[in-house]
DNA sequence: CTTATATTAGACCGAACGGTCGGTTTATAA
DNA sequence: TTATAAACCGACCGTTCGGTCTAATATAAG
């Protein structure tokens, strides 16, 4: 009993890849099981083997695409120094595609209804990603490279900057393009946009 | 042929209204005709009588909701001396629900699919809006209280900051705390969230 | 070989959706 | 008063969607 189960896990995976991308390019509504089939080359019968509802796949991938870029991060920021040189690269992540479902999020979570079992469990992936990110800014604060602020209230400004970008940049923008943006916006975030002149 | 006329303009203006209500809070795909109808306390075929669709409908409002906004923040900045105060009221307008549909569009695009009609439509009224905020920030590097970077990419910067601020800080709080928090954004912006000990 | 189980397929279902259509009401022009 | 057309209604239609179900197949275990 392995090669069966084996294979099984290897068409979940593929089932969830090409899911992601088809949420994070179509949105949540637009992308239809149909769609996702089709993608993966797979039968109707087939997906609701591996995952319960609509819903459930687009949590799992929440999840899954969660636990991933944290991972990733935290590798490729492991040898840093300065939490400069962090939020540089957390900004490079942003804009990329790796974790592409914002643009769907909201969606989601105004079809299931703000108050259904799945908004819910949704909620608790949202907040272990903020709170990842508190930790990540708290980090930056301590360390005196940001401004003593508010913790919540500049985690919040931050992760919306850079996740805004993304998803307007990608209105004009290629992904290399728009790594090069990525980099002026960390430098102007951290600088200010406003001429330093005036010294009153 | 008076009354009439009137009343049906009248009904016209609360069908939006109510769509527009209904749009920023729960989306585009989730919001059906049936829900627009109901809040309206009309029938679907008078919707339909005065929208040709519900495309049609998004349309309209994004094209009205795009020449109050500007045709507002024009009225309430004439009388400031700096770029930096008609900033401020820029980000109060942006905390406020003056111009709700952000949340709705890109799930837009991604229903109507890019290359139809009504994105083409749509594109020119969001290609309109950003050319009014091109200019607004134009106007602030011209009085040298912006830092002198390219045009483009700062208007993208700014406009998305805003943006994103208003759609994530309605997760987590009401809209006078919101306004509180993009003061203090507008600050962070302008004047950036690194502390500037190093002056190497 | 037989049996149990994991996996896959796709026809099918009811619900909900956007949109249509024939008909009704009502203010106004004649 | 009557004719007209704007304004309005709601039953109805075709389509699409998420989801179910039954049958078939492949494989591991006995």
């Amino acid at each position: 009993m392995n090669k069966r189960r084996y294979e099984g896990e290897q068409t979940k995976i593929n089932i969830a890849q090409q899911a992601r991308t088809l949420f994070s390019k179509k949105g949540y509504a637009a992308t239809s099981i149909q769609d996702i089939c089709q993608a993966a080359e797979c039968s109707k019968g087939n997906l609701y083997y591996h995952f319960k509802s609509k819903e459930d796949l687009f949590i799992y991938l929440e999840e899954q695409t969660f636990l991933d870029w944290w991972e990733q991060l935290e590798r490729e920021t492991a040898h840093c120094k300065t939490f400069t040189e962090k939020l540089y690269i957390y900004g490079n992540f942003a804009a990329g595609n790796e974790r592409p479902l914002y643009s769907a999020e909201r969606e989601f979570i105004n079809i299931v209804g703000e108050n259904s079992e799945a908004a819910q469990r949704f909620k608790v992936v949202a907040a272990g990603s903020f709170a990842k990110t508190q930790k990540f800014v708290a980090e930056g604060i301590a360390q005196g490279e940001l401004k003593k602020e508010e913790l919540f209230e500049l985690t919040l400004i931050i992760s919306s900057f850079f996740s805004a970008l993304n998803y307007y940049s990608l209105y004009f923008m290629d992904n290399e393009v728009s790594k090069a943006l990525f980099y002026k916006a960390t430098t102007l975030l951290l600088k200010g946009i406003g001429e330093e002149i005036r010294r009153e």
